[in-house]
DNA sequence: TAAATATGACTGACCAGTCAGTCAGTATTG
DNA sequence: CAATACTGACTGACTGGTCAGTCATATTTA
């Protein structure tokens, strides 16, 4: 696709200058100051390229979960991303292959590592209802509650058009996340927990209203806000019963 | 890219042909044959102005659904929607402000005329399992089974970077669905058939699993299909407890 | 035939992705 | 330890292609 390009006219020296300028060299902070670089990933004085290219990786990261939740996928524009990741937008390619690998890399690093925990929770040999809000609660806090929410929204929305990512998703997340709520869910009906069999075939009915409150909040909320535990709670009332002792 | 083309060369007759041959006006189902405008608005023998308007107007929309679904808003190239219509991009023009107007059209057109009928299901007295059922039953065949899931979708992906739709959404369908939902459940609880007011403080958990599915059979039909009915069902016998006779 | 409609080539803006060049930081040498 | 060479992360102007929206021209209707 690369055209041989014979000659090519630049002006190194202004447009190097340009950058001198902007990113001082002596402030050991460079990345911070007034550039948009959201906080939580401070590069701090870290001279190690390593770290250094490690930070701006995620600045990237970060920057482009901005931009593709603001915007959706196809319409978020990498100089949008660049600018606010405070990086020329070559470099965005420096760390990822194309706009799309960048999309999948959101969604690697950010949920992947939440899905081990859940994997873990059905251990215990507490009633249904306990584990089960326990799961709830560390969604809400641990997904609603942050950033990985508008992942999950990106998920719904763009999914479709991605299905190797919709594939990843489904196995590497979803497929565990319902095999291990089943599993929670057939022990205690095993041990009579629950009346019948239902929520065993379905374990999607537990985390239905989850997914609703995301797609709520995200077009509705100004109009009428969910509180999603309060919902969940409600819910779980629904389905199990009502709590006794909180 | 753009040629120099100094005189404008245009082949006026071969596409006229076309679409005169594509659309015959002798024929009554104009609009089957190869013409890839999806059946079920057809245009037929009508000569009159405005009612050809009308139907192009038609096939337009219906068209565009299907570019917007597959492909997303900012995705969806009108040249396509054109072209799927059977006819100049131009035209879409003639009908539509612009892109966005098209969108909002859509919804507008397909979607408002369902929601009297939501709203006048509550007017009976029977039990709530009843109501509720019937308009599931409504919901699966008129909305999940037909393109108008497509809207729920769209309305679900881009409704966010659209305030003016999603807002008219709310209070044109949203709000009016969700407050005779309500008001079905708040009579039930008022004549002891409901043990509590949880589905009256939340009627959405009714609505959940509904929601839940249109997002799960796009991202993960090809992985794991969830048959809406009986899903429903299940979820209704979870919250009304068992239907006892069908 | 005049008015209303439809057409599609064209334009201008926009944007993903490229790559020759730069330079901070690291390794090597004297 | 200082001078020098090397490395690769980083830069941003640029290219090629795409597409919404326009408008001069053609077609159809009344």
């Amino acid at each position: 696709m690369n055209g041989p390009k014979p000659k090519r006219q630049r002006k190194p020296q202004a447009t190097t200058r340009q950058r001198a300028a902007g990113r001082p060299a002596s402030a050991a902070t460079g990345d911070a100051g007034s550039a948009p670089v959201p906080p939580g990933l401070a590069a701090d004085a870290v001279t190690g390229r390593a770290q250094k290219a490690a930070a701006r990786r995620q600045a990237i990261l970060a920057a482009a979960l901005d931009e593709f939740a603001a915007r959706g996928f196809a319409a978020a524009r990498l100089d949008d991303v660049a600018e606010r990741a405070g990086v020329a937008k070559g470099t965005i390619y420096v760390h990822f292959a194309d706009k799309e690998a960048l999309f999948q890399e959101i969604v690697r690093t950010m949920v992947v590592p939440l899905v081990a925990s859940v994997e873990s929770a059905p251990a215990s040999d507490l009633p249904v209802r306990q584990v089960v809000e326990h799961l709830a609660d560390m969604f809400v806090r641990e997904v609603y509650g942050t950033r990985r929410r508008e992942i999950i929204r990106l998920m719904l929305t763009e999914g479709p058009r991605f299905p190797a990512l919709a594939d990843f998703y489904y196995h590497e997340v979803v497929e565990r996340a319902v095999a291990a709520l089943r599993h929670v869910l057939a022990r205690a009906h095993a041990r009579g927990e629950l009346e019948d069999d239902t929520l065993v075939r379905f374990p999607h009915l537990v985390v239905a209203p989850i997914i609703f409150a995301v797609v709520w909040s995200g077009l509705f909320e100004r109009f009428s806000p969910l509180d999603v535990s309060v919902l969940m709670r409600a819910h779980l009332d629904l389905l199990f019963g009502k709590e006794s002792a909180p």
